[in-house]
DNA sequence: CATTGTGAACGGATTCACAGCC
DNA sequence: GGCTGTGAATCCGTTCACAATG
């Protein structure tokens, strides 16, 4: 409800996440915005302004005590709980994107992957069962699960979110390639990979001078 | 060379093709800004500017050519030639991003998919062979791929990188977790998916209204 | 007269410069 | 002395309002 930061930061507050459990785990105990820069990118002002922004974290002279800055970060993203989640669309990518948030994310749980293809229906991605789409609304209710990942072709997009929306999810990463249209209240984020590889291939260099000095 | 776009026009690019060809293969032949701005989310005026910051592709009165305005854009992305690409990681994320591209994206031509584990070279994705690592560097260099994908372990990633650039590699999406150091003139785009997931995550209402009415 | 193309106004995010503090 | 925290200045992207035109 109080949760109205500027987007800007929002977007990099898991990558100061990852940095700090990066140092954590090679115990360091103090960092400073300058040393948080080298490592992500991302000018030392900024990153002071980021902190700020929720508070002040840090301790001037020093820098940021490294245990307590992750602890304030992850209750600001709201990784201080597990958060729950449902994969809808059990294709390659599906199964990859839940594979991957089982073994490496541990801030996630998921708590179902469907698929409508019965066919999928039964077999395992570690020791979760993929279902039939027919059990994601009692999944969804009884868990109380609030975000779904959705891999499913762009045809069947809008259905499987209306249907999400309508059991009670309110954030939706979606991969599949098409525009979603959802009440006003609930939060998607698109990550349309073809999109990202197109506009990638807008900065492709193209490069005579290395094609003439290949021919030397 | 005199490729300078805004970034964020940029980004919007693939967008407008996306909704582009669907409006051709259903044969409409004109479009307006505003029939852009419903299929997009984009704000008409903002359409408008992109599109005239290439130079002016519309009719006043009348709208925008489709046909015409997508050999436009297709131009500017650089899409017009086929682009090809290599994978490097053949995990279940790497297969994926493989076929999705050969099956769905008619833009891009996978020359090389490739895996450090030997295991994995050999089996095929579609007509496609996994190969091992030591065959990228000529793949790349006689087939003059510029992009790579790479879908690797954080702790490979660097190192990949490294040999995809000595070997003529310009353009990059990542989709390893770990920030890539790379020379002045080579794009990486981070397509982190934790990351997305977890900026999702800030974004999820907790909803006690909600809570409250279930148990009605 | 509907719709594009665009200068001007606005707003949000980043950078600058330095005051505040350990 | 070194590093954080922050107001002021700047930059960049979006929106507004309207002139241009088929």
């Amino acid at each position: 409800m109080t949760k109205r930061a500027p987007k800007s930061i929002v977007k990099r507050l898991p990558i100061y996440l990852r940095v700090l459990d990066g140092l954590i785990s090679r115990e360091v105990e103090i960092v400073s915005s300058r040393v948080l820069s080298e490592e992500t990118g991302f000018t030392a002002e900024q990153i002071r302004k980021d902190f700020a922004y929720f508070g002040a974290f840090g301790t001037r002279g020093t820098g940021y005590n490294t245990e307590y800055l992750r602890s304030k970060l992850l209750r600001i993203i709201g990784l201080d709980r597990q958060t729950k989640l449902v994969v809808v669309g059990a294709g390659l990518l599906g199964k990859a994107l839940t594979r991957y948030n089982m073994l490496k994310n541990p801030y996630v749980d998921v708590a179902g992957i469907f698929d409508a293809n019965p066919a999928e229906a039964g077999s395992e991605i570690g020791s979760l069962k993929i279902r039939p789409m027919k059990d994601m609304p009692a999944v969804i209710k009884e868990q109380q699960v609030k975000v779904a990942m959705i891999s499913v072709p762009a045809e069947s997009a809008q259905q499987v979110v209306n249907d999400l929306v309508d059991n009670g999810i309110t954030a939706i990463l979606n991969f599949a390639p098409t525009k979603l249209k959802v009440p006003q209240n609930i939060h998607v984020h698109n990550a349309d990979l073809t999109n990202e590889l197109q506009s990638l291939i807008y900065y492709v260099i193209e490069d005579k001078e290395e094609l003439r000095s290949n021919s030397k």
